[in-house]
DNA sequence: CGGTGCTTTGACATCGCTCAACGACGGTGG
DNA sequence: CCACCGTCGTTGAGCGATGTCAAAGCACCG
């Protein structure tokens, strides 16, 4: 997706259609939809806890994460976003903000109005359930990240969630062989998977150590995915990339 | 809701309603929707990791869970469900499920098909996005929990969850003053919170011996919802049950 | 009256946090 | 060109929150 993909829009198109199988009727109608592309620098917050937006933003290029703030500065990241993904689409049908979302790099994003983004919608309800599945596979993704809060210890979230990553971008091409780009550093990371930075510090030394996966200048370098995949209990049924595929799935592999 | 309510449909048009404010017409097909009643007893799968349901349901009665399985007989439950309630809406637009749905306590639940579902969703939109809005409600209680999992201390976790579940309690009219139902145990509480239940008996006491909160018999009951709602850092925004209102909010209190 | 399952408590182990310091690196200005 | 500074990553030592293991209490129910 990211490699010559010429308007925002077909990036858009591309994204749903990879899924649900859109109609031509519904890739025009995408297509046609206004909308303008901005620049955020990292750290800006995109929409702010408390917001009532009145559009959805595309993300085209970069990094963005959703987050609660919390008392005392700390600070929940609930999830992380790349190229093709939509954050806010939920902001269509809860008005008002319960959390942040916030460039973690330098983006570049396309912002749609609430109001075309409903009137497409309603007039092609294969579009709307193609965007309503979009914010099915997003609560997947939060509740595998319950299940590794709640459930795995330090170097298991850590595992699970450059299994993820990797996957995810893998699955719009962004990653090459086993590297994948990773943006956030290592206190945001420790901020998703609710750990100290100090601590995920010393988990990433133990996975080095252990030949599973290196980390560093925004590349994640996956060495033995079998082992860490075990490690992590990774399961790829929650991504729901190939949700169609014969009840007995395999793992999926890189190189 | 649970009051007087006639049948399983008009429960539905009033969930569905008090949220989203549907036109009669809409009303009229929900309570056209073919269904079947169904009761179950405690502890029993509902819908399994693995599957493609081909219908959803609709919790009447009781108490549901959503758990994933981890190996070595781990379990994170991931939501809890009470009356009104459509725990697997997910699967109309996900196809294979990515986690276990079953009855915590003996349920009645009524099953509505897929194809009926999506038939009404096409022809009106607007309950789509009433539907689809229950869902982004859904994924908003589970970026709440990963909060909580990440960032608070186990008296916050617990604490927090208390005020959740008797504020959706209050919301449907299933409280009792300053009471609420509680049908999960110990044990699984704790695999909700990322907790033992060892440890958390001993939140328990110190809840109780601080006088916030009592639990006993299926039954919780707070006694001083300001300490509690403050131990918790609860703000009830997540919730979106008045999801229209002026910015200034203020916390529901009860009693 | 003797299960059976849930709750409660104690003693001890461990994982991850806190505090503190140092190192690596890149940008910036003199 | 180099000195300075801020940010991020790395490491150590000690502590605290939570887990583990084990046993006893307690209620419900046949």
């Amino acid at each position: 997706m990211p490699h010559g993909y010429s308007t925002p829009m077909e990036m858009l198109v591309r994204k749903l259609d990879s899924c649900a199988q859109l109609e031509q009727a519904e890739r025009a109608a995408i297509l046609n939809l206004p909308h303008t592309v901005r620049s955020l620098p990292a750290r800006h917050d995109i929409v702010s806890f408390g917001d009532r937006p009145t559009q959805c933003c595309l993300v085209l290029q970069g990094w963005v994460s959703r987050y609660a703030a919390l008392s005392e500065g700390g600070r929940q990241i609930q999830s992380f976003y790349v190229a093709g993904d939509m954050p806010d689409l939920q902001s269509l049908h809860l008005h008002r903000m319960d959390h942040h979302l916030a460039a973690l790099t330098t983006c570049t994003l396309a912002f749609i109005g609430h109001d075309e983004l409903r009137q497409v919608t309603r007039q092609y309800p294969g579009l709307a359930a193609a965007l309503w599945r979009d914010t099915l596979i997003d609560a997947a993704h939060y509740r595998e990240r319950i299940t590794s809060l709640g459930r795995r210890q330090a170097l298991g979230r850590v595992a699970h969630i450059f299994c993820e990553l990797y996957l995810r971008q893998k699955a719009i091409g962004l990653a090459n062989g086993t590297s994948c780009p990773l943006a956030p550093k290592q206190s945001e990371l420790a901020d998703a998977l609710g750990l100290t930075s100090v601590h995920l510090n010393r988990v990433l030394r133990t996975l080095r150590l252990r030949g599973l996966v290196t980390l560093g200048g925004g590349v994640l370098t996956i060495e033995n995915w079998n082992e860490l995949a075990a490690l992590a209990e990774f399961d790829p049924t929650f991504l729901h990339q190939a949700d169609d595929e014969a009840p007995a799935e395999k793992a999926t592999e890189p190189a």
